[in-house]
RNA sequence: GGAGAGGUGGGUGAGUGGCUGAAACCAGCAGUUUGCUAAACUGUCGUACAUGUCAAAGUGUACCGGGGGUUCGAAUCCCCCCCUCUCCGCCA
């Protein structure tokens, strides 16, 4: 969430970039917050002020008795009975203003950069990069649901028999091509300098909240009751969560971590016919990188995470282009987002294969996350995180664009850790 | 799951109702000393909100796992919850 200090300090700053998501109620919304905390603070003056006095007294009590002044003491405590009550009042109304400022800030999504443009949806998004030849394949290509039944690796029907629908069983080489492509960009990730972490797949609501799924997405959160404990949809969530309420100092900047886990989706009420097959899961596979970074460093780590994800979709050797998206379709934590699509030839779309955001200080303030830096103040650091990448897409792409009359070819970067070049 | 013990500042650890935002020690930071390192000495050393300021200093309030309660006054007493440790049970 946003602070409301920057409300109150930048308010058409951010007003105004809130409009680049197509936010009617921009104003209000950042008003009604700047409101609420004035008299927060109103209040908060008032039973501190209060609270003040009422310590003084308490200890002037205190001093009475044990001066043997049993008698003044008495005095003084019948003259302030009626301040407890005042005092309760107050602090009432002060925690019902903090709750209804918190629920307000919830409300106003992150601010978009400079560079994001305005726009309503997937429509307004700008390209900003294409890589790779698109493949032109035969009349009698198949798309990738059906080349995954033609060489029986991934069952979707075995999947729908032991859980439900939208969790695929890998099978033999499908199977492998999994393990293959997490090694794969798990390896090129430490390369890269970034730490592997293999966190916990389930977190608690406190981490639901730091990272900003919580509240407002837990409809698309599996969510196990017994425990109040959630699946994770990505890796970024206990990935950035790890650094809760830390204070670094500056040399131990910048964190960069990745990670591979399963994630887990409600994806409720998305189904329909453009979602086949691979391209919506309940669960799928996903390596993410997560850094965190001071605030000066963050667009150019934004440019060097995307740079990674490039990196590795160029040497799958798939086509694919970059999209800087608008206002209207960036996510509500963001301040800016790159997604990466692959062109999946058979199917003839692109599909969404990685997801780069700069959150700035957005994640930060709900994480308490900050560093002293050299002056030793203490301020929020940035957040930072994309996909890197998730793997059923990719898949998809492998599988389509590669397809050939005798087989389906496995890039070559990936043979070694596949231990087949083609499958057929 | 059952029984017991315990959760205090970066760490160790004192503190059973007022003089404790919290002793002491260690680590950290700044300085003195020093050919360098080490040691010694001196000082400093939590976070948030508010107030104040160009900035700061200063001042007020809150925080001793979390929440509630008792009291003029709570780290200290009471209740609920969470977590950790030990033993037993179960178990990959």
């Amino acid at each position: 969430m946003l602070q409301v200090s920057v409300l109150r300090e930048q308010r058409e700053r951010i007003v105004n970039g809130l409009a680049k998501r197509g936010l009617k109620d921009a104003a209000e919304l950042v008003d009604s917050a700047i409101a609420l905390d004035q008299s927060r603070k109103d209040t908060q003056k008032q039973a501190d002020d209060l609270k003040a006095k009422s310590n003084a007294e308490a200890k002037r009590i205190g001093e009475l008795m044990k001066a043997g002044k049993a008698d003044e003491a008495a005095t003084l405590r019948a003259a302030i009975a009626g301040e407890k009550e005042q005092l309760k009042t107050l602090e009432q109304e002060l925690s019902k203003l903090e709750e209804s400022l918190k629920v307000q800030l919830y409300k106003i999504p992150n601010v978009p950069a400079e560079r994001v443009p305005a726009g309503a949806g997937a429509d307004d998004n700008v390209t900003v990069h294409e890589h790779g030849a698109i493949p032109q394949l035969g009349a009698d290509a198949l798309p990738h649901w059906e080349l995954i039944k033609k060489y029986d690796i991934i069952d979707f029907d075995l999947g729908i028999k032991i859980t439900g629908a939208g969790f695929p069983v890998y099978k033999g080489k499908g199977a492998k091509l999994q393990r293959a492509l997490i090694n794969f960009f798990l390896d090129e990730a430490e390369k890269a300098g970034y730490r592997e972490m293999l966190p916990p797949i389930v977190v608690n609501e406190a981490s639901g909240y730091g990272t900003g799924q919580l509240p407002d997405k837990e409809g698309q959160m599996y969510f196990i009751q017994e425990d109040g404990l959630y699946l994770i949809p990505t890796a970024e969530v206990p990935i950035t969560n790890l650094y809760r309420d830390v204070i670094f100092t500056e040399d131990q900047l910048p964190v960069k971590n990745t990670g591979y886990t399963p994630c887990f989706r409600r994806e409720a009420g998305s189904w329909g016919a453009h979602v086949r097959g691979l391209n919506r899961l309940h669960q799928f596979d996903k390596v993410e990188i997560v850094q965190v970074c001071k605030p000066e460093d963050s667009y150019r780590v934004l440019d060097e995470m995307c740079t990674h994800v490039q990196g590795l979709l160029e040497k799958l050797e798939l086509p694919y282009r970059k999209l800087l998206l608008c206002g209207g379709d960036m996510g509500f934590n963001a301040a800016v987002t790159y997604d990466m699509e692959v062109f999946s030839a058979a199917q003839q779309r692109w599909l969404e294969v990685s997801s780069v955001s700069n959150f700035e200080t957005y994640q930060a303030n709900r994480l308490k996350l900050r560093y002293k830096n050299k002056e030793g103040k203490t301020q929020l650091l940035h957040t930072l995180n994309g996909s890197a990448l998730a793997l059923p897409r990719i898949v998809a792409g492998i599988l389509e664009n590669n397809q050939t009359p005798d087989g389906i070819n496995i890039p070559k970067v990936l043979v070694p850790f596949c231990g087949f070049d083609k499958i057929s």
